[in-house]
DNA sequence: AAACACGCAACAGAAGATGTTACGTTATTT
DNA sequence: AAATAACGTAACATCTTCTGTTGCGTGTTT
């Protein structure tokens, strides 16, 4: 795994729940299906659940489920409960007293809050219906 | 500088140059107004001059200039000069022998890869003049 | 010849993400 | 009730990537 490890995770994830959304999977099944360790799995599922697309039950029978019906999970929904937030800076407080600086800097961050606003909107558009296996 | 800095960096500058394109500017200069060192605006900004949206000139007189118009360089221009990748993962062999795995990362890859067109086909419909200063 | 700017290589440091181990909590099974 | 199996979380090591920095070579102007 690499660079957008957790959003290729979640999509490969999702994408499995989808064609049988009533498994019931665990953290170490996934984690052999993507090459990876239960606790990373759990980190990142974890958003999912706080974000209420994923059920996790505890216990012996326990393991992780889609939370609604995958037709209404969109790839955006994904994106924004992993808050990855790919091309605008999270605050960057610009502390320059130059005020023709200050205004470059409020739009550049503009236009990339655009940019990233236009990737959501695109995003939305997907299900993972349209990434789940055969 | 945090994330997307590169990115970041790029714009702030060729907004600058936007307003002001016969003037010419140093990496000294352009570093002291982004808060870096010339060595990274370098960096960053060979990889625009490579792609043909910069030229710069070595000696006493020298620095960077637009290497055209700035309503003919746009954010996508940028994007793919820095040769980001912000969304799509750059190549990542699979090497599972399951074939259901190996068609779900095919359409992870896909969907992946139809963001990033989105995002490009958005930056590419802003110019540095919408970025520019007063 | 001196001053100045880019180009590039090499290395140090910081920051972030992933991998791993360990332990607590919870629910099921025997 | 005890054993088992799973999530939840903390702590730490490791890995990767980017930035910052120094140094030197090359080219151009004064």
């Amino acid at each position: 795994m690499k660079r957008n490890s957790r959003l290729s995770l979640a999509l490969h994830t999702l994408g499995h729940m989808a064609s049988d959304p009533t498994q019931k999977r665990t953290s170490t099944d996934i984690a052999d299906h993507s090459s990876t360790n239960p606790v990373v799995v759990r980190r990142v599922l974890g958003r999912l659940k706080d974000a209420g697309l994923l059920t996790s039950e505890k216990g012996h029978a326990g393991g992780w489920q889609l939370a609604r019906s995958p037709d209404t999970i969109s790839l955006a929904d994904i994106y924004l409960a992993l808050d990855e937030s790919l091309i605008a800076s999270s605050d960057e407080t610009h502390t320059s007293n130059c005020s023709v600086e200050h205004e470059l800097h409020r739009r550049v961050k503009a236009v990339l809050a655009d940019a990233e606003q236009a990737l959501i909107r695109q995003l939305s558009e997907t299900s993972i219906l349209d990434v789940r296996g055969p």
